[in-house]
DNA sequence: ACCTGAACACCGTTCAAGT
DNA sequence: ACCTGAACACCGTTCAAGT
């Protein structure tokens, strides 16, 4: 039982956060969710920054693995690219949430730093997958390489906020489509 | 005095919600600020989401003046096109700030409609600045500079989201120059 | 016309107390 | 080991009351 509720209440502020950002978690709904009382949280998280971290570090750890699917589904570096939209995609489909990172870098500056940290930390696994897809597929210098990773992790967090404001996926597809056609995401 | 307390309050929660978001509008620390009682705001502002809504129309309307400005110091339609990202710019430069859009983007699912609404605005005037200047320039048929307009707009956004998570104005030079050399922004 | 004090239900957090 | 009740200082909001 006791796993299970560390669990439980681990899964129930990822969807609060994953809805409302970080200030969105809330500890008496989260103790309602999970049937125990509010205070007892503090039993299995220190504060509400402990919670948060963890659960933006779960995010960017999943995060890893999809991205790690994505690859070995798609071994040709051109097509893992151009795949790599539909990551940010899945969310605006499932009930047009924002990327965790994006919702939290937006806060950033009220976010207690253990959760700064795993904010950054999905931005870096990011780069660092898109910066690795580039190379294989030749795009030049480890610099170059880096940079042009940069610019499309930060173009299609841009798209999803902004398509979300409108809950328009079609709008996503619209942005990424026009990423591609200018030549931002090599296609 | 009255219409100036008026003023005092929409520029204090300006400040507040440009550093920290919808949430950040504090009315305790408002009221502090002016020098009025928390409870004497709602005699000017019926509730939080007006004075919200009041911030993010001011801010629009402001940010329509700064592109005309901008186009007239700019004529020449490319030229206005490479100086539109300062814009962005001057909010990372001026205390590591975010767009009051990108910010209440984030907000989106718990804002009030009225704020809403204004937020959405933000993004349409900037997006019509951005089809009519890459009309000018030739770029194409009505719906190809939008579509353009909208993509520019959304990178731009977006590097600033990820600019501000590393403090680093640097990194949005370089984001804006990928972009740029890439040619998602003309150049 | 403009402001205040006191109250309301809500938050994160603490802590002594229960089993 | 795990949970609770009660309290704390904080929020937006209301409202009767002051000038």
């Amino acid at each position: 039982m006791s796993e299970n509720a560390r669990e439980a209440i681990l899964e129930a502020a990822r969807i609060a956060a994953q809805h409302y950002g970080y200030g969105g978690i809330n500890f008496r709904s989260i103790g309602e969710t999970v049937g125990i009382k509010n205070a007892s949280i503090y039993y299995h998280f220190p504060s509400k920054a402990d919670l948060g971290a963890a659960v933006a570090k779960r995010y960017w750890q999943d995060a890893v693995k999809a991205l790690e699917v994505l690859r070995e589904e798609n071994p040709e570096p051109l097509r893992s690219l151009q795949a790599y939209p539909s990551l940010f995609r899945k969310s605006l489909e499932d009930g047009n949430r924002l990327c965790l990172s994006s919702f939290m870098a937006a806060e950033y500056v009220d976010l207690p730093d253990a959760v700064r940290s795993e904010v950054l930390a999905f931005a870096d696994i990011n780069v660092a997958w898109l910066m690795a897809r580039l190379t294989d597929l030749g795009a030049g210098s480890p610099e170059v390489c880096e940079r042009r990773a940069r610019a499309i992790y930060s173009a299609i967090a841009g798209a999803q906020l902004i398509a979300r404001t409108r809950a328009d996926i079609g709008l996503y597809d619209e942005l990424v489509q026009s990423y591609q056609d200018t030549g931002l995401i090599p296609a």
